[in-house]
DNA sequence: TGACATTAGTAGCCCTTTGTTACTAATTGT
DNA sequence: ACAATTAGTAACAAAGGGCTACTAATGTCA
């Protein structure tokens, strides 16, 4: 009999993982909401979690982001871009070295899958610290990103009225707006153009609705903004 | 002779690997110029790279990113803030899955470590892809987010006259900006204070220098800025 | 049926912000 | 002394943005 065995040497850490974690969001009565899943086992330490997953072997995480959010949702979200990696000693679900998180915008009224649930983002249920911070870190970087990129479109339907476009945004700035000064604005930037159709209500006159259609605009010649700076 | 030896289960992927990288941006000779360090090894097969390292066990990202940045530059840099995390084919120096990049600003004349050199990044030698698109991403995202964060200010001294800041931000938005309309906004911005030195360059009045000394401003109540929607 | 509540949408006043021209100020070089 | 050069400001005109107050179109209810 040999001295040893032929095993393969041990790294002196476990080996490294890595997860992939996907924060959907929508707006959903008066709140931005997230999407979480409820653990499939009861006995499991998280009862509830975002969508995760581990990476896969040559699959990049962009598409496992894609995947994730497709079978949360049973449709491709709006908007999917990363948000931040990571790595410290907060736990994760997975107990993964390393989550991937990704930011997904979903249009107002959208369905989610069975076992998955729209939770407003103020009064979310105990999570995993790491995605109770995912969570933080993603709403924080909507409300960030809202007016650099079209996002606020993204939360709703491809038809919409100007009053629910300025709901959104009166939600993610968590301020009154007001109506005339936010319609000459969005017209003099050339963002939205008007279909032929109408919707009522019920009560108050029908809404026009509008589509998201950027048109060219010349030049952003425009001097610094240092009122944005925090 | 046995059908087979006994071996260990070989898994169908190498064990997953992260590797931290860092790119360190500073203004020099009217350029915005990355630190690349020379490959240690002229048979490698990349000559220059980026400052990176391999993400240690239970040391985290920020960590890391940390330690790399004080190798490369022999101090702090000024700002360091997560860019993304890269994990698709593209191929790293230290054939890592996946890279987690991060920013740092450092201020204008500040020296590298021996080996390591500023080089336009417009004039970027070859690097390995994966590295590439890192930097590209970085000034990208510098450019970004450079009226809702005081990173301009990461990229002097600590103390500096309002003609170098006008040129940092003309280096950054790639275009020359109004004198007096750039000193009217900075100071109702309430952003810089200025000291009791002033600087002569040789030709030309003095000028005075400026600290960055942001100060409580009231009501950002202001409407959406939708002309900076791209 | 007609007054009222409700929501959508616009006109226009007025103050603030911003682009621009044209100046003054302080230094070096010839 | 005077031109060249860089720093800094004043003041006007144009554009942007906050606000009040209106008109428009629907449902509700007496």
């Amino acid at each position: 009999m040999p001295d040893r065995l032929p095993v393969a040497p041990r790294p002196s850490v476990r080996s490294l993982t890595a997860a992939v974690d996907v924060v959907l969001l929508t707006p959903r009565e008066g709140a931005i909401s997230v999407l979480l899943l409820r653990a499939p086992d009861n006995q499991a330490r998280d009862r509830w979690l975002l969508p995760w997953d581990s990476l896969r072997a040559e699959e990049s995480p962009e598409v496992t982001a894609a995947r994730i959010a497709r079978g949360a949702l049973g449709a491709n979200p709006a908007a999917l871009e990363q948000l931040l990696t990571l790595g410290d000693g907060r736990r994760h679900p997975g107990d993964a070295r390393l989550s991937i998180a990704y930011i997904g915008l979903v249009p107002q009224g959208s369905m989610a899958s069975i076992g998955a649930v729209w939770v407003p983002v103020d009064r979310l249920p105990v999570i995993a610290p790491r995605q109770r911070a995912t969570v933080d870190a993603a709403v924080e970087g909507l409300r960030r990103r809202i007016d650099q990129s079209p996002l606020a479109f993204r939360l709703l339907p491809p038809a919409f009225t100007l009053s629910e476009l300025q709901a959104i945004y009166e939600l993610l700035l968590s301020r009154r707006l007001h109506k005339a000064s936010f319609r000459r604005a969005l017209q003099a930037a050339l963002l939205v153009e008007p279909t032929d159709e109408w919707r009522s209500e019920g009560r108050g006159r029908p809404a026009q609705l509008f589509r998201y259609a950027p048109r060219k605009r010349r030049g952003g010649q425009r001097g610094v903004r240092f009122d944005l700076i925090v």
